[in-house]
DNA sequence: CACGCTAGCTTGTGATGCAAGGTAGCATCG
DNA sequence: CGATGCTACCTTGCATCACAAGCTAGCGTG
């Protein structure tokens, strides 16, 4: 039944992924994996890497991230991101809409603006 | 700027529409036009009839709703959709992991969980 | 120099939102 | 009684996106 409760959140975390990912990097630098690894942190918002690269390519082609290359201490280099200027109000948008789509959401769920 | 702000929500509500409606659908029987009347009623929820039909015909598939037709007074007849029963345990279900997740992604916008 | 770990990225698939278009019942108007 | 228009259902084609699986490559250790 765990599968079925995790495809029911992977639904749910469609588009909201993109939000989640700017929030993090807002707080500071992350390279691929740590993302990966915060994510996982958070029950519900898992992702696997093969999700996360792609959409960091789209997020930099449009320009609402910025990369740097570092070396590492123990491996191959990393690719850090972190959020543009266009990245910042990209995510204070975001998070209006978020809070807007939410609350029409619950809205439904608790059978508010119900005027029949 | 409307469009963009459009173009969010729409990203956010992917996923979400499934559960808007099985909600609305937990208040009484409704036809394809008329959910779609009642998305449009809740700005950021909006969604299109070719949006909407292909997604009942899923969740009808799914036997999470049923379906009855009903003469019109004014057109050609209508297709009632209702919650079964293994629906309403499915909206439950689905009530709960939204929640989750929301909470999940507003702890992430407030900043919370954050040990660095 | 082979193995394994870390890290980044690509490919292929399936699901899904959506615009546009198609079919059809019913009523009204000339 | 044919044309027009409204209501209502549904399909087609396309673009997007999450995801699993798999690939490349740097670096260190035995």
């Amino acid at each position: 039944m765990a599968r079925v409760r995790d495809e029911r959140a992977s639904q749910f975390r469609k588009g909201a992924l993109e939000l989640v990912i700017l929030a993090l990097l807002d707080r500071g630098e992350l390279y691929g994996v740590e993302i990966v690894d915060r994510l996982a942190e958070r029950p519900g918002l898992e992702a696997s890497a093969g999700t996360i690269y792609p959409l960091l390519s789209r997020l930099k082609k449009a320009g609402v991230v910025d990369t740097t290359w570092r070396e590492s201490p123990v491996g191959p280099p990393r690719k850090y991101y972190r959020l543009s200027p266009a990245g910042a109000s990209e995510l204070t948008e975001m998070t209006r809409s978020w809070r807007d789509i939410a609350a029409a959401i619950d809205d439904v769920l608790t059978g508010g603006a119900d005027d029949a």
